[in-house]
DNA sequence: CGTTTTTGACCGGCGC
DNA sequence: GCGCCGGTCAAAAACG
């Protein structure tokens, strides 16, 4: 897949008038339009949210690339788990762009290289000393140590399906600030995301769904180069209330895509795609709107009166 | 009572 | 060979 660049074609706008005559009778009809409105709205700044995080994003990358090309040692000289490693490539809040180098470090640096990993750094409130990243996996945690270059201690989970899935991940707080939860992943999961199971329709059913009643699941079908929605299904999640890894945010819709996650993820593995940051764009956008009790009732609505249109259909 | 978490023991890689 | 260190195992404890 195409790394170079992240290009996410939203299409949020709803058509708030599409079907409100059918959706409700006339006298709520102004009142679910105003609500449609204020959610396109909405809909509208996500995305051009969205799109400054991804512009950001791209430009990250280029510059990283940039100072690959620039410096071939640069790479071999960063170490994957030290702090500033985080901060050469720019995914930190403090933009700290100092790097030591150590060539001791290389060999573990290049054995990183050669597998999959991917970071995730999660804001959290600094008392919680949970060491939980939301992310929509199951985890079963497998042990627990105090690492020399950090006071906090580091968690090892295994992805609740192995042995058969192989991922792993290890959470730590950051040792420069201990609000931050910094989650390693190791491995790629080789099974479909465990909330993607409850509700699933194939894409021509979304589509008719999209269309008839202005539901804004074309942000997610619209995305491209995603591995997980390239499969042959659309999958609706009405029940994870948190998807993402940004498991402060309570707030619904556009607050969601505030920043209180501060960095998202670095690939280092020329093959660990900008997919995984689309991928949890794309999830974090579905938290959000899941978690709007407004858009779920109106979903709801929508797949219910389309289930009787279609139950209507089979007896003809 | 089954599942998950905790935690000390153990193992293997690495540097000296 | 020895010690250090990160990662994993597995028995016990905690939890729902």
């Amino acid at each position: 897949m195409d790394t170079k660049s992240v290009n996410i074609s939203l299409d949020l706008n709803l058509n708030p008038l599409h079907r409100i005559d059918e959706l409700a009778p006339a006298a709520s009809a102004g009142a679910l339009a105003e609500e449609l409105n204020r959610i396109s709205t909405e809909n509208k700044k996500l995305a051009q949210k969205l799109t400054a995080m991804c512009e950001s994003y791209n430009a990250l990358q280029n510059h990283f690339r940039e100072m690959i090309s620039k410096n071939p040692d640069f790479l071999r000289k960063r170490k994957p788990d030290s702090e500033d490693y985080n901060s050469a490539i720019g995914f930190t809040n403090n933009g700290n762009t100092e790097c030591s180098s150590s060539d001791e470090d290389s060999y573990k640096w290049s054995r990183a290289i050669k597998s999959k990993l991917s970071r995730v750094c999660v804001r959290t409130d600094s008392s919680n000393t949970s060491l939980l990243v939301k992310d929509g996996y199951q985890w079963r945690k497998y042990g627990q140590k105090v690492t020399r270059d950090n006071p906090s201690p580091r968690a090892y989970f295994k992805c609740s399906f192995a042995p058969s899935c192989p991922v792993k991940k290890k959470v730590q707080r950051s040792a420069e600030d201990p609000s931050l939860l910094v989650a390693t992943y190791e491995g790629e999961h080789n099974h479909i995301h465990p909330s993607q199971a409850e509700i699933s329709i194939s894409p021509s059913q979304a589509a008719k769904l999209v269309s008839s009643s202005s539901l804004p699941i074309s942000a997610a079908s619209t995305i491209s180069n995603n591995r997980s929605l390239s499969t042959s299904t659309l999958t609706l999640n009405l029940m994870e209330p948190a998807l993402g890894a940004c498991n402060t945010s309570t707030n619904t819709s556009s607050n969601n895509m505030n920043a209180k996650l501060i960095a998202v993820q670095e690939n280092i593995n020329e093959a660990a795609p900008a997919g995984f940051m689309q991928q949890f764009l794309v999830k974090e956008m579905a938290s959000s709107l899941t978690r709007d009790p407004n858009f779920t009732a109106a979903l709801a609505s929508a797949i219910s009166e389309r289930m009787v249109d279609l139950t209507h259909m089979e007896k003809w």
